[in-house]
DNA sequence: TACTCATATTCCCATATGTGCATACGAGTA
DNA sequence: TACTCGTATGCACATATGGGAATATGAGTA
């Protein structure tokens, strides 16, 4: 319980754990909306996954993230805090950008893959 | 709202939010309860102080502590692992010992105090 | 004023943590 | 096999953090 806790105690964690509260998410997709370092992003999913709170699957190229559909604790803080999203500006702004994120993958090449879809 | 799950993230401090989720405390209670040294319940009530998430009040020689009722996230969030206890045997044992707090007291006149009321 | 007792603070130490950078890995492809 | 590109890992560094012991503070009281 306190390792939930302490992943969301962390501003750039609680950004990518609210973002895959929401769907599921590439690595490079998170970079984009983020703008955080790609090492260090990686590193928080990893963290993320040595606790089993997300699962991955590659898909071509890229690695996916969702939250594990078990972690009920750590879903149900996150749904919570949209009711409190109000008191956080950065998470509105980042679920802005998810809205919109293929304008923020030109990074890679993700955004052709999906276009082509 | 990092700075809430900050709090939350350490043993000690979830233990003692979540006795004071249940009532209002004074430090020696806290010592007697959880056993933890009192300069560490100290510190860490100030820690919650300074973020305006407990409110304070002297009565007779004791520093009762009560839940800011302004801090609704803290609040939702505790009243919420209530129904995740059985994952933390530690805090169900916290709770057990608060409902029988006069046997944890003895090492200050609190009990006394009481019993003359 | 001196004393008691509950609580608060300070200091020091070892350890943990976050960050940036460089680089390694690994799957697909030419 | 060599190359690309998305992702993962390792290292070094500064900083933050928790813990324990000693001590300070402050209110009540004799």
């Amino acid at each position: 319980m306190t390792q939930i806790f302490k992943l969301l105690s962390d501003e750039s964690r609680l950004r990518i754990a609210y973002l895959l509260s929401k769907e599921e998410l590439c690595v490079c997709e998170l970079v984009g909306i983020t703008g955080l370092p790609q090492p260090k992003i990686s590193k928080i999913l990893s963290k993320f996954r040595d606790l089993g709170l997300v699962t991955d699957e590659r898909k071509d190229k890229f690695m996916f993230y969702r939250l594990n559909q078990e972690s009920h604790m750590l879903i149900e803080i996150l749904s919570y805090m949209e009711s409190h999203l109000t008191t956080y500006p950065l998470l509105v702004e980042d679920r802005e950008r998810l809205l919109h994120k293929e304008d923020h993958i030109d990074k890679c090449t993700l955004k052709s893959l999906r276009q082509a879809n």
